[in-house]
DNA sequence: ACCTGAACACCGTTCAAGT
DNA sequence: ACCTGAACACCGTTCAAGT
């Protein structure tokens, strides 16, 4: 996120006069899947930031619009990387197990693990892929186990899973948030938190430091539980 | 999100050579919430994408890089554009009743709104701004009535805050997504969806038409219900 | 058919010059 | 001190030209 780099300091020298003329990419050379690793290659070494056409042509040694033979625009290529990592990290399968509870906190988990994995890409995952059909798959089958009922199973697979992927997704992108700006940030609400005045804001000051930072995991931790447990307090087959 | 605009198609005959010298704007007469205001109409008026340091300096009459007197960079006055927005929604201020739990749940609305009020900023509000102390303060206070004592209030009010914030947060952007983004996206689901073999995935086929849509607030409001219940259950003083 | 070169239409940002 | 003009360093994207 947060808007551009600073022009200012120029890196490399950026394309100087004469080109070394590139030679020429062998025909039929480039295909998706090559581009896509290419991609991901330069995500993993410089940052979702640094993925531009002219990178990934550089990692291919192959003309920066070249890919648009391949790719409709970036867009469509940010798509097929995503549906990659999902992939990589999901490949080995969720395996049921006779503890349908314990299933969907491992699933939970699993989930959350993929987000903090690829935390650059943690926004786009949830909003341009929010549907993972292996993921509602099992969910629902282990609120089946639980005794819902087909209407009941498939609206709280949607309620958790809905949830589960906003919280993973913010929290991973905070992570991913470039330093000085969590620093920025962080210091404003230093700054405002210092400010406050215990007239008007009785409870914050009650409370004292049990006050956890954006950033702890125990919130999220505690959110699952309180979740999960309403799940398993409505299960028919309990 | 969605990266850019496409650049084929240009509007407005963007500055054409004799520029009709626009007359000079008088001193003085800019400053940060004048700048906040206009930036306020551009997006209102254009949508978010189109905040360009240009268009603001149209709206106001301005050289586009007057701004720069006044905010370090865009990001500086995006941040504080959203501290104007997130002042308007909560100008009431919340007021706690005899019902603790009916208070957190008004409180889990209102935020909720607020995001969908302005879903173009929703991802930056929860990511910038993580932290309301109006709504932190609220919070902590209706848990406290519960009988919660200062770390269990302080530990759940921040599980509730993150939860309710993300989803609100996740659900208002993907309203946001321009609509062209959303069909193509929704498309490639359902192409998925109807491919699906119902031996690999059993439970769908089980579910049938219950599954709700990422849109269906059901989901939204079946996962509020879950957490509150569990932190009524949990609240000492019941 | 596939890759390349050069151009285009934007962006945010800097800095010297005007007033 | 504050506003303006012109330039700079990027971007994604298009399209005619090479091979």
């Amino acid at each position: 996120m947060a808007t551009r780099k600073a022009a200012g300091q120029a890196k490399a020298p950026t394309r100087t006069t004469g080109t070394p003329a590139r030679p020429r990419r062998a025909r039929d050379s480039l295909s998706r899947d090559i581009i896509v690793a290419a991609a991901d290659r330069v995500v993993e070494r410089e940052g979702l930031d640094r993925l531009t056409f002219q990178a990934i042509g550089e990692e291919l040694g192959a003309h920066p619009t070249s890919i648009y033979r391949h790719f409709r625009d970036k867009d469509e290529l940010l798509l097929a990387l995503i549906d990659t990592l999902r992939a990589r990290s999901y490949s080995g399968g969720m395996v049921a197990t006779d503890d349908w509870m314990a299933d969907l906190r491992t699933q939970a988990h699993l989930i959350h693990d993929h987000y903090m994995r690829y935390p650059e890409f943690a926004l786009q995952m949830a909003l341009r892929r929010p549907t993972d059909f292996s993921s509602m798959e099992f969910s629902i089958g282990a609120l089946r186990r639980g005794g819902y009922d087909q209407e009941q199973a498939a609206l709280y697979a949607r309620a958790l899973g809905q949830l589960i992927r906003s919280a993973s997704s913010i929290q991973a992108a905070l992570t991913a948030m470039p330093a000085d700006v969590q620093d920025a940030d962080e210091l404003t609400w230093q700054m405002d938190y210092r400010r406050l005045d215990p007239a008007e804001f009785p409870n914050i000051a009650w409370a004292g430091d049990s006050l956890p930072g954006v950033r702890d995991p125990r919130a999220w931790e505690s959110a699952l539980d309180l979740l999960l447990e309403s799940i398993e307090r409505h299960a028919p087959g309990a």
